[in-house]
RNA sequence: GCGGCAGUAGCUCAGUUGGAUAGAGCAACGGCCUUCUAAGCCGUUGGCCGAGAGUUCGAAUCUUUCCUGCCGCACCA
């Protein structure tokens, strides 16, 4: 960040100097290949249409300016006109008071400045315990907030209860049945039916509760269950996500903007834009005006309202709360949902405003065999479960090491080993491991001194200066992380960082070497420390000081 | 049929905002513990980036046609 910032000051004042315009596409980046120096460049070939130049010449003209700059130690053309540059090691070196200073704050940034989004996961429906597909967005979800509230931006994160509607009906309706069932009552078991262990427990405690339920009128009975029972399952969501570290700030009713009139408040201002009309004694929405396939109904001609009209009202409802931005992040097979949901906050004037995130599926295996899930038929293993079975730590980072959008494996055995096929453990083992450097050091009385350059010079090695350049990465990916609503790139960069710090380490002995090199060494261990505390900290990954 | 996503080393995946010689880990093979945590390190082997065509100085990345896999296509939520 550093590096990149110094070379695009310096690079644009020349830029300036020499007339030419700063090519929007150029690439500042540290080139994947150490050969290329710390960073490059490859704006000479851009310019040269612009400056009716050749690229070589152009990269000539650049260098020559460079020649004097204090931290630009070597510039060097390379192939068609890319300009490599490599600073000088003091450079790197004053990166640790830096990182030092700001501590828990390093990394931390302010692009999103003043930019209000809401970030809405998991919103599982309140018919049945979270399983491990839901963990994936928990973790998702959990962790972009985290992200975007560390990049600057002044972030909410929020679950839709969606308690209304028809699978409220089937868990009511269920719980009854069951109900019936556990009193010796002959009522076959319904076609839309949950039919897990946990509907029989809750009809027990609706039974305990309501010693008279079985006298009154059915449609009392089976609204006492549904009200119970969507209560008892939100309860247990919302201890399985506090278990697993996962924060929601708000609560959204659906039930509540029914009720209040919000979603007829959507209607008429969807009607006022002729956006919406009454078709077959239905009411719907023009969607196919704003690229869906086909229009979709609102309000069914049994005047029940549809999912999507609730939705839209919803999604009328945050940006009137003020949010700039919506991201939603929902389960891959929803994703032919998605045109009719970007038509819809179109039509409110909302344009290019949502983010929908997609999750895709969790193949949940044990030593390689697929265990079968399915909330209807009872069959899953919970968050829950998998929570306490492989920890929480090592969920969140098996959750967070993949793109959000491919299909993941995620093996309870594989999980669970302690070996490089699981990385969090190579990640939390390399802070470990410095945490039990320093405390050594301190038991042998040896001095952390302060980071003057004087002291900081004595960090030369390829291992001890590849490690700052990490470090200087760390905002940029970060903030990439943030922009491009990636995650899992974090994870990568840790194993990178963790992967230096473990090379560093075995070889070269911190402790046995000249005094000053040994308290360099301790501030640069520190910082990286601080670095993969943060970076595992944005995950919701604990970042152990002994393993 | 229409649409979405995917196809990269034996396996699991990064890289896809056009950039240089396509990267990790695992597996395989060979080394490294009388010193700070071997949950570690070093090295070797391993690639028609699904196939073809196109766009250009340059394509794993963009366009297009095929092939294969998963998913979705309700007046369900």
């Amino acid at each position: 960040m550093k590096a990149k910032l110094h070379l695009q000051n310096v690079l644009s004042s020349i830029l300036e100097s020499k007339g030419w315009e700063w090519p929007e596409k150029a690439v500042l980046e540290p080139p994947r290949d150490k050969n290329f120096g710390d960073m490059s460049a490859n704006i000479a070939m851009m310019l040269s249409k612009q400056a009716k130049m050749n690229p070589r010449a152009i990269a000539e003209e650049i260098k020559n300016e460079l020649d004097n700059d204090p931290y630009i130690e070597k510039v060097d053309i390379a192939g068609p006109g890319f300009l490599n540059f490599t600073f000088s090691n003091s450079f790197w070196q004053n990166l640790i008071p830096e990182v030092l200073e700001k501590g828990a704050d390093f990394g931390r940034s302010e692009i999103g400045k003043g930019i209000k989004v809401q970030v809405e996961y998991v919103s599982a429906n309140p018919t049945g315990p979270l399983h491990i597909g839901h963990g994936r967005g928990a973790a998702l979800g959990d962790c972009l907030v985290r992200i975007l509230e560390f990049t600057g931006h002044d972030v909410e994160a929020e679950y839709y209860v969606n308690d209304a509607g028809r699978q409220m009906l089937i868990l009511g309706n269920s719980i009854w049945v069951r109900l019936q069932q556990s009193e010796g009552r002959d009522v076959a078991d319904p076609e839309d039916f949950y039919k897990g262990e946990y509907i029989i427990d809750i009809a027990k405690e609706v039974l305990a509760l309501n010693p008279t339920i079985l006298e009154m009128d059915e449609a009392d009975s089976i609204a006492i269950c549904r009200k119970y029972g969507m209560n008892q399952i939100l309860e247990g969501i919302k201890k399985d996500l506090a278990a697993f570290d996962v924060r929601h700030d708000v609560w959204f009713s659906e039930a509540s903007l029914v009720s209040v009139g919000k979603v007829e408040e959507t209607f008429a201002d969807l009607k006022a834009r002729n956006m919406a009309y009454e078709k077959d004694g239905a009411l719907w929405f023009k969607s196919t005006d704003l690229g869906d396939d086909k229009d979709r109904v609102l309000r069914k001609s049994n005047g029940d309202l549809t999912y999507f009209a609730s939705d839209i009202a919803y999604h009328d409802d945050k940006y009137k709360r003020g949010f700039d931005k919506v991201v939603d992040i929902w389960g891959a097979d929803h994703h032919g949902y998605i045109p009719r949901m970007q038509a819809a906050v179109e039509a409110l004037g909302k344009k290019g405003q949502l983010e929908v995130i997609l999750v895709q599926l969790v193949n949940l295996l044990r030593g390689g065999e697929q265990i079968a899930m399915s909330t209807r038929a009872g069959k899953f293993e919970t968050l829950e479960d998998v929570v306490n079975e492989v920890g929480r730590d090592a969920a969140r980072f098996m959750f967070l090491s993949r793109k959000s959008d491919s299909h993941l494996d995620f093996d309870l055995d594989l999980v669970k080993q302690k070996t490089m096929e699981n990385p969090v453990y190579y990640v939390q083992y390399a802070h470990a491991r410095i945490c039990s450097v320093i405390r050594k050091a301190t038991d042998e009385g040896i001095e952390v001194g302060t980071s003057d350059q004087n002291l900081l010079s004595n960090l030369n090695n390829t291992e001890e200066l590849g490690l700052l350049k990490l470090l200087d990465q760390f905002n940029d990916v970060v903030e990439s992380a943030g922009e491009y609503m990636s995650p899992h790139t974090i994870s990568y960069y840790l194993r990178d960082l963790a992967s230096a710090l473990h090379r560093f380490y075995s070889m070269h002995h911190i402790l046995s070497a000249e005094k000053e090199i040994i308290a360099a060494r301790l501030l640069l261990l520190q910082a990286v420390a601080k670095t993969l505390a943060n970076g595992l900290n944005l995950l919701g990954v604990s970042a152990p000081e002994k393993m």
